[in-house]
DNA sequence: AAAAAAAGCGAACATTCACTCGCTTTTTGT
DNA sequence: ACAAAAAGCGAGTGAATGTTCGCTTTTTTT
């Protein structure tokens, strides 16, 4: 089965990106002139989790700079220094993930091995990335509206290339006659969902005291049951 | 199996509710001193799908009064002989939406029958209804955050609900030795999940060419597969 | 310690928005 | 066909929103 525990991906996170607001920072302060590397990093941190909290609450578009500014403690011009207007916030937001999240899922760059143990190796690592990112997931997928048409429909394109990966490792394992699947379609969208679901819903795990790895353990004998894997 | 299409569905939907648009007007008409009902039916069709056109590209608190007035076709004015103000107009599809599911799936009032077929058929009749009324499930869902905190906190509720009578059917079934399921926690969660995609990612199956039918059919092969059932 | 640079402030500005109201047009009742 | 009621109109209004800019405070550099 699969070796990897949420313990053991955080470390790798830690390593391969260390702190996500210093992300944010070394991708947006030429831009913006910023210059002081550990003041920006927290900044941002107050920022962002302001605009978390309250596009979690009332939604992005609703929320207002006045808001954000009392949420942050920050006053409005001390606001505009870390960004230039409201939409570049969502932006800025977007772009970090795709950048964390590129960085961290290098996806299937090695398609050799077990077509079953890959697929579970993907679907635990995608659940610990947005367990890890919980909030960035949650406003990208929220808030997509608020973004260009671009950047929406790229949240579009990678969801689908997401399903297309699954889809991918089931054929083969068919292939390999490591399983009987007879609507790979359909379990693909199945499984893709249960990722989501993970950020969407997040009260509702919480509420149940499921976690992460447990999460993963019954979403891969989900994997089982659906494919109907020979053992 | 289960003996239910969507076409019996609809044909059952249209006696017991029939119109979509003239139920808005029964539920409002005496607070708006509407007194035409074919005129205020068909004024209300054309509001609320212009409503849904644009809060599916720019989301429902971006879209402003003079958006929905070029949309529709009707003046400012006009316009607010069919709602109060813009918040009431989300309420009034929320209420609406309530309404014709309520009338529509009397939730398991007999549950003496096989757990298994019950499950079932709710399934089924949940996606087909669903699909009847797609974009007032997606609004909902989507702009739940443009409603008032009870209303929201109702369409949680309602969703928790429903996972609860899914987990209900499969403990039963479980009792009774028709399955044998481990993590009926999970599996109903799972079964919730993906009668919520159908609605809200409706361009995904368009594109797949699964229409509602097929979709059920592969979702009912998927609680057989999940549960464990004997055969 | 002094000067220069960066970060932070918040009242003021222009714009946009939800909503109104006096009026016209259409429909209904007789 | 006529009067009364209902439906429809759209420029106008006040409030709220995103953004700016001259200034102060803090940090860095010399």
């Amino acid at each position: 089965m699969i070796n990897l525990s949420y313990a053991a991906f955080q470390q790798e996170f830690n390593t391969l990106i260390g702190d996500e607001w210093a992300c944010l920072f070394d991708l947006n302060h030429q831009k913006l002139n910023l210059k002081n590397r550990n003041i920006a990093t927290k900044k941002f941190q107050t920022i962002i989790e302001s605009v978390f909290k309250l596009s979690y609450s009332k939604g992005f578009q609703a929320m207002t700079m006045r808001d954000l500014s009392q949420e942050s403690g920050i006053s409005m011009g001390g606001l505009y220094k870390y960004f230039s207007n409201k939409h570049q916030i969502a932006a800025m937001i977007h772009a970090g993930m795709v950048h964390m999240a590129e960085s961290c899922l290098k996806l299937t760059e090695h398609s050799e091995q077990d077509p079953i143990f890959e697929l579970n190796e993907l679907l635990a690592r995608h659940i610990y990335l947005s367990e890890r990112l919980k909030k960035w997931f949650y406003f990208v997928f929220m808030e997509s509206k608020s973004l260009d048409k671009d950047l929406m429909e790229a949240v579009i394109a990678s969801e689908q290339y997401m399903e297309s990966v699954i889809l991918a490792r089931i054929n083969e394992a068919n292939k390999q006659g490591l399983c009987q699947c007879t609507n790979a379609d359909f379990v693909s969208a199945m499984l893709k969902v249960m990722l989501q679901d993970w950020y969407l819903k997040p009260w509702k795990y919480q509420q149940k005291q499921i976690n992460a790895d447990q999460y993963v353990a019954n979403l891969l004998l989900s994997v089982y049951q659906l494919l109907g894997v020979k053992t």
